[in-house]
DNA sequence: ATCAGTTGTAGTCAATATGACTCTAACTGG
DNA sequence: CCAGTTAGAGTCATATTGACTACAACTGAT
């Protein structure tokens, strides 16, 4: 554990003449349909940055806290401003705070990861500055930005192997294939259908509807719907709940970033 | 979601006048004995505020950021500078942001949570500013502290259950009935001490010693070591290890204060 | 020397969860 | 009406877990 000079921490004048500044950014993945293969494959939304530092480069969706804001407005209005988008899910990701994030400035990001709909996903316009890049093979990205999509994305799949979070990535009606399908992209793994299946049916928060998806050439599978709390931006303290779903980050900390 | 007032969100320049002020505060766990039963409980020492707001409230131990040092650096001389604990385990907990946590000055406080050895509680002083306090029933605290310290307690318990953590609140050696011990005081329920035993052989990184715990009115326990990497306040991005341990956080999400 | 008390160690048993697999019903397009 | 494909239910062996029993080892006290 380093030490901070006690120089450096009686200098209370210097300190409060330049505080490090804030931002909150925020990592949103979607699922889009791959165009090789039909699987549906983990995309998410950057921004070219137009001034520097690492102008040209791509970078996270992201902006200033305002004074009126909570953390999570802030995030879901930055996010509104940059891209358009309207997560289903939002939630505090980590608070980056190194050193040396940005040459120029000492920058604190709070960061939130998001997921959206396909649905809303298909309808955001890319532009000039606002682009989808696949979530695996990510080029270099301004900032400390590889770093925390990395993260988010081990945050997803944690999530998703012990959560009700794939719904997010689907519309209101899904089929169960589409539901295992969202398991096998984000985990990168195939799921037994039978066995997922079952595995579902004993999940509280999905129920099937009446509807079946028409079109295919094949039997029209049932549409279901999940009626868990489907909006997490709800203001609510969630704190008191019993721990009804297995729960537990292992031990397993954060960057240190 | 609030939308904010396009007049707030305009007028740039008050906001650049007082960005929100940005504070590290630290949840610290300890175990001590209890004085009634034997058992070991769980304490978390807090500093009496002595200035406004909420001025002879107790409060988490916490200070500002400075400019030579990341966040985990900031949180451990904080902790250092209010309580002198030196903690085994430290890892972040969550950014609070909301709009109304201090009556002054818009606050956003980045908050840690550690675990100390007990001997390293037992060392410390305590003095008219600096208590140990058990960790269920507290008081009312200043500012969200209450709230904070609630979702600490719920991040330990899971960790607690799914990770390799225990071994912080004990010293470097210890019995396996210690470790059972600790369990039950966190998680707050008695454990199968044979059922405990299987489970801790199948676990990687315990190693016993050679040693024996002398002076109990029994048969000497055998001591054992925790070799897992000890010290996680190391600056490591542990992003790229496989998931060994059971990983995953719930559909849990943390409060949006 | 004997005994009470606790730990270390092994093992049983039922309930539950999981992965691999089979089988049939339902629906499509030709 | 048929071939092809998926939906959906069920089977079976295996691993995990919680509750529980049994016993040997060892200490300190009587």
């Amino acid at each position: 554990m380093e030490r901070v000079p006690l120089v450096a921490a009686a200098n209370v004048s210097e300190r409060l003449a330049q505080p490090p500044a804030l931002a909150i950014s925020t990592v949103i993945f979607a699922l889009r349909p791959s165009v090789s293969s039909g699987r549906p494959t983990l995309w998410l939304p950057l921004v070219k940055r137009i001034r520097e530092p690492f102008k040209g480069l791509w970078a996270l969706p992201g902006g200033p806290l305002t004074q009126a804001e909570s953390l999570l407005d802030a995030a879901a209005r930055n996010l509104q401003d940059t891209t358009g988008l309207a997560p289903s899910y939002l939630e505090q990701l980590y608070a980056f705070g190194g050193l040396h994030r940005s040459p120029s400035q000492r920058v604190v990001s709070i960061v939130y990861w998001a997921l959206v709909q396909s649905t809303e996903a298909e309808q955001a316009e890319e532009s000039e500055n606002v682009q989808w890049f696949r979530a695996d093979g990510l080029q270099e990205l301004a900032f400390d930005h590889n770093e925390i999509v990395k993260y988010a994305l081990w945050r997803l799949r944690n999530k998703m192997e012990y959560g009700p979070i794939a719904y997010h990535l689907l519309g209101e009606k899904f089929t169960l294939a589409q539901v295992r399908e969202v398991y096998e992209a984000v985990l990168n793994r195939s799921v037994d259908p039978a066995n997922f299946r079952r595995q579902l049916k004993q999940t509280a928060g999905i129920e099937p509807t009446d509807e079946f998806l028409q079109g295919g050439k094949h039997r029209p599978p049932r549409l279901y719907r999940y009626s868990g709390t489907n909006n997490h931006l709800v203001k609510t303290h969630l704190l008191e709940q019993p721990l009804l779903e297995r729960a537990g980050p292992p031990g397993h900390p954060p960057p240190t970033l």
